[in-house]
DNA sequence: GTCTATACAGCGATAGAC
DNA sequence: GTCTATCGCTGTATAGAC
């Protein structure tokens, strides 16, 4: 359970260089606060050795937030241990990651992905769908793939309003009564029976759950 | 529940036109790619003229975003009904709200939380802690900050993942699904017993509103 | 008040020299 | 690999016309 072994793998001095002062310029600045020239200002290397590692300014970012996650290894994490418990231990575990002091990388990722759609799109491919896929692939009994999209709604508009935008309850709570409610919350969104359709649209229902493919 | 009505209201016609301009511009090329000179471009004046009407282009972005918009008088309009379903009828309150054909400006809204922390505040304090302050306020029976940010965090997320991120599962699912489904996960959020803390810290007004929770 | 003209420093991107 | 020069773009600022 400890993500930030995982995203930091060899690379050319340079580079990362390159990266950790593209991490820090976006957590100081924004991610559209972010330049080339603040980059390479910061390393005390020309704005043009930045372009020529990485291409673009999006490229720049885009590592900077990536990193080397494998989302089903955390998943793998998770699903070790009673499956009625598995919504408290989704959470425990992101809080961990978020709030990792060794490393400001996945703060980095919260902010980046307020800040640009693309960079959201890559969270959502690279983590949040497989990680919570896989998850709920394992505990959840019907509509798997429903349930880690609502579950996956939950954990990130969590870290959001908790450590991007400051929202004052769910910024104040202790760790423990979020690991309480949240859990539980998701808990049932994984685990718990789904609201049946009250009219005769079981039908429609189930033509969704077969039809669902992900795209 | 005409979200539309309340956010028009006569101001100079330059300045609507300008407002109308940006509104298009962030919708078709996001919160950053919105340029005062593209507005100005788009509008057939002068640059100048944009800056002399609203000062700088955050101060311009943010009026196109936030229109005008009472909290307090949508909250009053959910609460008229059945406290037992008032999660339902948030969910398709907000669905309308978004969907509403006769305007992009409720788009523009989410599109430009994701893309600024600022305009995201601008929302939080100006719509969401108030309007689910209210709703929480009256029918919650313990607490009501926390549930009001959770049912808060399902809702924003819900918009963002539907309309903008365009996450696969909640993007597909129909209309009365996601009223059902959300819902109740909303109701469960707000008027359904918080789970309790083991040392007996939050005494979880128990019982009372067995009827319509416990997925 | 309403509007235009011009100048400035900064940005990302590109081409090419050493 | 490293750097210089240059392009068109941006937001901002000031001066001034009607």
């Amino acid at each position: 359970m400890d993500p930030g072994t995982v995203w930091d793998q060899p690379m050319q001095p340079t580079r990362r260089m390159l990266i950790d002062a593209a991490q820090q310029e976006i957590l100081e600045r924004g991610y559209h606060g972010t330049s080339l020239r603040g980059v390479a200002r910061r390393s005390g290397v020309d704005p043009s050795l930045v372009r020529h590692y990485f291409g673009s300014k999006d490229e720049l970012l885009m590592q900077a937030v990536q990193g080397h996650i494998d989302p089903v290894e955390f998943a793998k994490e998770i699903l070790r241990g009673a499956p009625g418990a598995v919504g408290s231990r989704i959470v425990r575990f992101m809080l961990g990651f978020w709030e990792d002091p060794a490393s400001t990388k996945s703060l980095v990722r919260l902010v980046s992905t307020l800040n640009s759609p693309q960079i959201a799109d890559l969270m959502k491919d690279a983590f949040i769908v497989p990680f919570f896929g896989a998850i709920a692939a394992e505990v959840s009994p019907d509509r798997p793939e429903l349930r880690a999209a609502l579950a996956a709604s939950q954990m990130m508009t969590l870290g959001l309003s908790r450590y991007v935008l400051g929202a004052p309850t769910l910024s104040r709570m202790e760790r423990q009564e979020l690991v309480r409610i949240v859990g539980r919350s998701l808990q049932r969104c994984l685990t718990g029976p789904l609201p049946e359709a009250k009219d005769g649209r079981s039908g429609a229902v189930a033509a969704a759950r077969t039809g669902e493919n992900h795209g």
